[in-house]
DNA sequence: ATATGTTCTGGTCATGATGACTTTTACTGA
DNA sequence: TCAGTAAAAGTCATCATGACCAGAACATAT
């Protein structure tokens, strides 16, 4: 759209194309100590829902594909570089914006907590915990709320969890991770009977000290960390 | 776009916006008589891929919503009304039409065998076999392949193989889905068991009679046919 | 040095789901 | 009346799971 228009204008045009990225990391509780589940959010200058947070997002640039726009608008607005990046959903409803008609297609992403750290707040950008958050800009709850549904539902049947953490760790930090985003804790002798059983982690020789227990062994993950039922292979 | 462009112009504008849909509907073999896996596609009557095949589809109308576009979109080519309809990704490659960027919306749907029977063969509309498709324009060969993955897995946790059925069936029909679907023979007795336990079939005090062998009976769902895992609800 | 608290690690047991298979029932057609 | 076929019900071994128990290996306090 090179030419202005009002907005009965905007109306019957061509909907707008956006892409945005719903973005979790694991931070430590304040209270707990125990990693829970947590977003990145910006505040919007411009109306519509000026000043509510707000999903990172922006338009489409003509020569970019859909997980590079996802990827660059992550990087610009949060400068995150994501470990896992998968297509959500696109989202058209008539009344998303109150504006213009705007076609969103969203990813969600994971970043681990070492690159979450770094990335410090602004007066634009702020952490939320993903079941603290306020009202959101547009369809934003709505949209948060499924990208858990699906974070949820894949952390039990694909191996998503260990974008979560570095290249070693723990069964018990594995188990962590579970129980964040489960939200409810799981039995650690049986966890670990099932991590046992899966192929894709190996354990190393290597044992995490320091603890005021028994040392546990550390583990590496040897699969895939790409979205590996996508269309693209 | 109310104002015409060339190619090069129109490379550099916001992509197009387009709906398709990728439709399956089981029909009885010629040969075998057991229902396999089927699907509508349109010949193409303009470049690019001229006279190729392609999934029905067509742009997004300003005052319709993406379910609703695919809806009529699959009214319009094929008269097919679906029993289930679900959004399947968003396509966006850069190199998707040779012409303009294209970003494609691709829902799928599934037709009920009466449905599909009354839709009649065109010059330009033609049923293929899934599993028999020749080279199709765009890259709609692989989104057939992946709706065709999302179907195959979606049938074994989800009640959608009723989607294929009419309001009273025996359970050897739902196997045949089932078989239709994965490509593969299922044990009848255990299948039974699996329907047997599960809630949302009923078992009616009817039976089909006319076999050369002991009539089984009819059975009814009761569960509900709309995608319930979506962000909608 | 010893005790204590913690988690890691390995194990048992009952239960339920699953796959392979057998048997009986109820129909049609020769 | 018999043969053929699929429906329907049941048996058995195997496997995954949840609940639970016990010893091992550390740090810390006494």
């Amino acid at each position: 759209m090179v030419y202005s228009a009002n907005v009965s204008e905007r109306r019957q045009q061509s909907p707008e194309l956006a892409i945005s990225t719903v973005i979790f990391a694991l931070r430590p509780d304040a209270d707990s100590a125990r990693p829970t589940l947590w977003l990145p959010l910006v505040r919007r200058t411009r109306q519509p829902y000026r000043d509510l947070w707000a999903l990172p997002g922006g338009p489409l640039s003509p020569e970019e594909s859909l997980p590079d726009a996802a990827r660059r608008n992550l990087q610009d607005t949060t400068s995150l570089q994501p470990s896992y990046l998968e297509q959500l959903y696109a989202f058209g409803g008539l009344d998303r914006s109150p504006v213009q008609r705007v076609v969103s297609i969203v990813y969600w992403a994971l970043v681990k907590p070492d690159v979450a750290a770094l990335a410090q707040e602004t007066e634009n950008v702020r952490w939320f915990r993903a079941d603290h958050l306020g009202q959101l800009a547009f369809d934003h709850n709505q949209i948060v709320d499924y990208a858990l549904w699906r974070l949820r539902n894949k952390v039990e049947y694909s191996s998503i969890a260990y974008a979560f953490l570095g290249e070693k760790f723990t069964l018990a930090q594995v188990r962590e991770v579970y129980e964040a985003v489960l939200g409810k804790e799981l039995d650690p002798a049986n966890f670990r009977r099932q991590l046992r059983a899966a192929t894709d982690i190996e354990a190393t020789d290597e044992y995490l000290q320091g603890g005021r227990h028994r040392p546990p062994r550390l583990y590496r993950y040897t699969g895939s960390t790409s979205p590996g039922n996508g269309p693209l292979g």
